[in-house]
DNA sequence: ACCTGTTATGCTCTGTTTGAGTATATATCT
DNA sequence: AGATATATACTCAAACAGAGCATAACAGGT
């Protein structure tokens, strides 16, 4: 275990940094015209740094100006393949994904950093007007062809179990939690052109299924949106991406965006106030038309009241 | 970012090897007399693996001659100080934990390596027979002291806060699943004697709460406990650690091991069946006493139909 | 002033899930 | 047979979730 041994790596951390804007949840990506979208990276300093975190905060605040508020680790991948090496480097990079939330205050970007909609690359997730078309149209034709060329028939049966756990079917509905097992299933499948790139497969379909995103960055972001998604639901994270006073459909409109489908607006609103998530700040909004709205803030003190206070989705069922 | 850049890092993979023998969740633990306990670990070989995962079955296997089952990545810890240095050593070790689960089938271990059930590093996490003594006679005055001697007001607000949360108050029940935050608050509070190792802190109190693990092991198998009580809400993962037939009451048995907490019987019995997680085999056992029980297998099935199967914990109030 | 469109907010109704307990069945041991 | 021990079936009420109706408060047009 010495500097020079062959356990040798780098480590790259690399953060989702989301926020949502105008009800699109957006994440920060490094944008260079000609190459793929990639997130915000950097190596971690091993003498510079106490935690893997405090690096992230570090260079995240450098480059980018942003404040992050909640911070949160993902996953490593070690993946050789998933992280392409420029000729002549020898070091192998295992990434520590991070999920990073922020209230998008600060406008002045690093120079090639932009704020994305992250559904541009998962179309299939943003269930919020409807069941997007690319999954009857594209996706559920060509899983349907992985299934069939399975090598024999257990193998397909696995293939069609998968396919109807991710995607939904007659029994089963849609879970809008399995980001990251829909991605892995496409990336297997080879719809998405990332399994090209790694050389896993070549089904020739190279389906423009979502934008491509460098490295393994897609599937760290396929992580961050399952994770948030997740523990919106018990824990009050959705807070660190809202003003400090809002109305309560601006609020179930993040909750929507994040969650890709849509919410029963009374319910909601019961859920939210039983809770003790918020509290009525006594003032109003005065909006275009329609009747004004009360603005809530958060109540930090359901943080030491309830054991895990959360945003329980109440879906609205298609009318 | 090359071989010998001074972000050079190396990776250790430490195991949490989970079984569950005689109702005693336990894990693999290298044990040598005069020194703390470790879980098994090796450094991860970028050359010779393709991935994390098949570092740690590769070198597991290697040294402990058992077969993971179940295998999940846990967390990246990168705390400088956690990972004690020989001197001269450079390199900065960061540590990726997994949890994984396996039948204890083989009975050749690696020399030094032996099971230990996990409430010795965590007595008080055993709620099983009733509260652990402990938590009143220990635990409970010296966090006392804890949050009476925090610099100011608003700290000692945060600490009671924090407190009440991992232990439960009057008004707040006992959570099994905060095994973290309840060893991380009782290491911050200098109640672990990891604390003191590690520098964090001089309160004199040195309590032997618990046994010691070494580097940040403990820490690790915090992390573990809490993932899997978690997760097996909602995965039916305690089939990794049953035999292929087994009573309903084993069953409850070994759930019961793992989370703490003692079921409900007749509840336990209607969730696990109504769930589909178990079909019985039409055999039954010969008991010393008492009526015979059905033995019953684990329907994998369940894995296609519904979309998170688990074993939902069913309390029992205390009688 | 009244009607219409629009959003906010309050409340009901119902079926399902959960928590707790009672009742009954089938063994062994004395 | 009776006592004891475990297994299994069933009941009942409270809590919760899903769906929808009803009413309130605004703007703008008639």
């Amino acid at each position: 275990m010495t500097d020079t041994g062959k356990h040798v790596v780098t480590i790259g951390l690399s953060a989702a940094i989301v926020s949502v804007v105008e009800d699109s949840p957006s994440v920060l990506v490094v944008h260079t015209a000609g190459a793929d979208d990639s997130l915000p990276f950097g190596p971690f300093d091993p003498l510079a740094h106490r935690t893997l975190e405090s690096g992230l905060r570090t260079w995240v605040g450098e480059q980018t100006y942003l404040d992050l508020g909640y911070v949160e680790q993902l996953y490593t991948f070690g993946d050789r393949g998933r992280h392409t090496l420029k000729p002549g480097e020898n070091a192998r990079v295992v990434s520590v994904g991070y999920l990073a939330l922020t209230k998008q205050l600060g406008e002045r970007n690093a120079p090639d950093s932009i704020w994305r909609g992250w559904y541009r690359y998962f179309p299939w997730e943003d269930w919020r007007d409807q069941k997007p078309a690319v999954i009857d149209e594209v996706i559920g034709p060509a899983l349907k062809d992985f299934v069939a060329t399975a090598p024999d028939k257990s193998c397909a049966e696995l293939r069609r179990d998968r396919v109807r756990l991710c995607f939904g079917g007659e029994d089963i509905g849609w879970d809008e939690e399995k980001v990251l097992e829909r991605y892995e299933l496409l990336y297997e499948a080879g719809l998405v052109t990332e399994s090209a790139r790694d050389g896993r497969i070549a089904t020739g379909h190279a389906l423009p299924l979502g934008d491509r995103m460098m490295f393994d960055h897609r599937r760290i972001l396929a992580t961050a949106i399952a994770r948030l998604r997740g523990k919106m639901k018990y824990r009050p994270v959705v807070f660190e991406l809202m003003p400090a006073s809002f109305t309560l459909l601006e609020l179930q409109r993040t909750v929507e965006a994040i969650s890709g489908i849509r919410l029963h607006k009374q319910n909601f609103r019961r859920l939210v106030e039983d809770q003790g998530l918020v509290e009525g700040t006594g003032k109003f909004n005065s909006p275009p038309r329609g009747r004004p709205a009360e603005l809530f803030r958060f109540r930090r003190e359901v943080l030491r009241e309830r054991p895990s206070p959360g945003v329980r989705l109440a879906r609205q069922r298609a009318t």
